[in-house]
DNA sequence: CCGGATCCCCAGGGATACTG
DNA sequence: CAGTATCCCTGGGGATCCGG
């Protein structure tokens, strides 16, 4: 990318992320831990594999990736870019209450959305496992110590089961959508709903 | 803007503001506050006419940004980006001790830089000011109540006067460079120096 | 001078085919 | 599987022009 040649924090991030697809490898990488190149063109999808190959390089030089046989993986200086797109998530939450019925959605973004943008509300309750259904993405979301886990999947036994449609079930889990709207958006909910309340 | 086609909220917030210049211009607006168009084009040095005006309305159709009497002013959605920038910025700085002596210098990017990555660690001591000169760009930030601002210009009579070349000033206001390495790259202090302490 | 609009040119991105 | 190579096209950079 060509650099703004602004001496300027915001900008030197810029040079460095600001291209297109490459904020997104890094949330791949974040969410993923270390994978392949056709690991990634998949969690990528639209990507030509020419521009995956071209900013995996840039990221290399730029010393925010490594590759090892093969295997890319952040280094510490990537990594630290989380706070950056929880903060880019978190602002963009607002926008997916829109339909677009032709996105795509990958389970693992549903689990780290889960993950990075709730809470739990009651940290000295016992540990609870809600199973979350929208669409093909399935999703086990794991309250506990005070922490909420999330990773794609099915649980054995879950304390309650939410079901509904992508934007729906996101607008509940994130607080954007309260449970009577969510209601009459269809979603439907089997178990303890109180957990519900426990997602501060 | 192409859109990433994918249900994610980094990825929708991207579809917003991935675009090249269009945080930069975000980062004007949140900065300098309502401004004329071209007052942004002085704070984007490099940026064309036509990109600057394209961006505009695309942000303003996002509802991003306003526009009345030609003068352009952030929305309550766009000023939410305001973590983002201070993310993006935070990391950015890691990068600011980099020699580019062709890198452009605006004084309110040092001023949003001392504002946003510095903390007064004594909050209960009597306000302060401190006279920052680097190159061209002067500033004063201003200490108390717990608070740290910082505007661009001269105080009248700044409790510490700090001088020297940007990367230099910028690396002892944010932490990344301690007193010794400064003073061997040249910085000037005149005054109380323990207010750098207080810099936390 | 301000606030753009227009034009031309080139770099960067997208789609697909191909190879070790 | 892990990329390269190729072709095409859009979007950005830079200069200029124009109405208020």
């Amino acid at each position: 990318m060509r650099s703004y040649g602004q001496y300027c924090s915001i900008a030197r991030a810029l040079d460095l992320v600001g291209d297109r697809w490459t904020l997104l490898i890094v949330r791949e990488l974040l969410q993923r831990g270390p994978c392949r190149f056709t690991d990634l063109k998949r969690g990528l999808p639209g990507i030509a594999t020419n521009l995956l190959s071209t900013r995996l390089t840039e990221l290399t030089d730029a010393a925010l990736v490594t590759s090892d046989q093969a295997r890319y993986a952040l280094t510490d200086d990537g990594r630290a870019l989380e706070p950056v797109l929880r903060a880019l998530g978190g602002w963009g939450l607002r926008y997916m209450a829109d339909e677009r019925p032709n996105d795509e959605l990958q389970a693992h973004w549903l689990a780290y959305a889960a993950a990075w943008f709730t809470a739990d509300a009651d940290p000295s309750a016992p540990p609870a496992a809600i199973q979350v259904v929208a669409g093909d993405a399935e999703i086990v979301v794991m309250l506990g110590d005070g922490q909420v886990r999330a990773r794609p999947g099915r649980a054995d036994d879950p304390d309650l089961v939410i079901e509904g449609r992508p934007r729906t079930v996101m607008g509940l889990l994130t607080g954007v959508i309260d449970l009577p709207a969510a209601t009459r958006l269809g979603i439907r909910l089997r178990g303890r709903r109180e957990l519900l309340d426990r997602l501060g």
